[in-house]
DNA sequence: TTGACTATGAAAAAATAATATCAAAGCTAG
DNA sequence: CTAGCTTTGATATTATTTTTTCATAGTCAA
């Protein structure tokens, strides 16, 4: 319930104090009520004594409980309307429209958590042709990490993608130097032996980590030198990877945009050997 | 000045921890640096004393300083309606940014080249259990069949991703019945054998084809019942295939949330079926 | 006016939170 | 690989905040 709405349930029982404190906390609402238990006293004139016990009447266990509740009707208050429609109830009406706008607010959160030196610091490190990047990902997400393989592999040398079976790993742990960059997607429900190899990597070769993963931050993250954490509650039955999927591709866009040259070079010379069986060369 | 932009500022010159904080404040901000500082440390996987540094290093007198700065903040977000998501990201040139607009648009032309009959139909064919379903994509945008695959096997049986190579596909053709289906995702530069596969695999056995593919449709596209056509150009080096994932995630969850009863159950069961290497149990 | 009760805040105590110290681990340049 | 530097978190300390205790002041009915 709100704190708003209990002050004013109680409001025909409170004291002359009470009240006092009743009509600061509203006047100001809901900052007043984030001030330290001091403060507040001295602004009101009362004491903390007396708003301890005011706000164990409104029903909460203490002071610092009254404040989480405040800070969390902000949070809530503070939500677009697109958010506040997501959390709600399954969508209705244009489902595809529907849920076009609940991805974009998701990709929009997803580029705005990321600093620009990070993303930088990341594109430098895959783009770094003195490195080889090894990328993996989990049982869903390891379809972000071959997206982002595949395109890599386009744009330098030294791309593995590492096997989903674990007993294939130490093959490429063995090679793995701490120049070297492992990229790991791992997003709920986490999986343990991703964190695992994260670790012994690590330990090992002290190879750089970089992960992505969603803001419970996957135990692999404790391990990382870089991670990009990106929202994935799209409201719905699944979690939504779109957001992860646009910063991959900008990063990837970086990336080839910033050795251009080399890039197309590389291309070109992938093109002329492919076998006679892959692409037409007509497209366009 | 805003924390956010101290945020930026610093973050060429921070340690991983406190990157690793950075990401945190920034992905839940601002609330995340309300938190009590031991609270705080333990979602992070930090400690009170580096966020202390942290707190310092950004500037401010102490932790306490800082969530007075973050609460002004809030307060001053909810007075002016240009609040913070606008007032205080350097937008300029600020490469992220520009990609994410980017990949809005896309995304949002994407949905719009679709009408919600045909969107109805496709997601009907694959939620169809009495078909099977037969997957595939190519060289890159086999990511997109990958990731379309993992989730629909989640929801229901007879879901088969075939693999890259041509030599093993016949094994799959000779299962097709009429009433299956072949998704397939080839977007420029179109492979000619996914063409010659949807060629041969309709004149055996009639099955159904469903084709995503971009605006210039890939030459399997003459063989398919349903074309899914998303616009790819991001106007950078790559074609960015973010239109195509938000479509799939959207058909993904129409599929799950319209028999919601039977998915749950077969994702309980198959959760419980799950090798103790792969999630762990305790993520919230 | 008195007595029984409630409300209140000063002060002390307790709980909680934040910072300083320091040893160990990690990293980097040679 | 090592020496020297930086980063880090466990522990101890300190500071801050909140709650408890308790004496006093206020209220009201008889």
């Amino acid at each position: 319930m709100q704190v708003r709405q209990r002050l004013e349930n109680l409001s025909s029982e409170l004291t002359a104090t009470e009240r006092k404190l009743c009509t600061a906390l509203l006047l100001d609402y809901p900052y007043a009520g984030l001030d330290t238990i001091q403060d507040l006293a001295n602004k009101t004139g009362t004491s903390p004594p007396s708003i301890s016990r005011f706000v164990t009447k409104l029903g909460f266990q203490g002071y610092q409980d009254f404040q989480r509740h405040l800070i969390d009707e902000i949070r809530q208050a503070n939500r677009s309307p697109l958010d506040l429609h997501v959390g709600d109830r399954p969508i209705q009406g244009d489902f595809l429209e529907d849920f076009v706008s609940r991805a974009v607010n998701l990709i929009s959160a997803s580029a705005s958590a990321i600093t620009s030196a990070q993303f930088e610091r990341v594109c430098d490190l895959l783009g770094d042709e003195k490195r080889n990047i090894y990328l993996i990902g989990g049982r869903i997400s390891d379809a972000i990490a071959l997206y982002v393989s595949r395109h890599l592999r386009q744009v330098r040398s030294g791309v593995f993608h590492l096997p989903a079976d674990p007993e294939i790993w130490p093959e490429y742990m063995l090679r793995m130097r701490s120049k070297d960059v492992l990229f790991m997607v791992d997003y709920r429900r986490y999986q343990r032996n991703l964190a695992e190899l994260a670790r012994r990597a690590k330990a090992q070769s002290g190879v750089q980590i970089v992960v992505l993963t969603d803001k419970w931050m996957s135990p692999a993250a404790n391990h990382a030198n870089e991670v990009f954490a990106t929202p994935i509650e799209s409201g719905t039955v699944w979690d939504s990877y779109s957001g992860a999927m646009v910063l991959m591709e900008a990063m990837l866009t970086r990336i080839a945009e910033t050795n251009w040259d080399k890039t197309r070079k590389r291309i070109e010379a992938w093109d002329s050997l492919r076998f006679d069986h892959g692409a037409r060369d007509d497209d366009q």
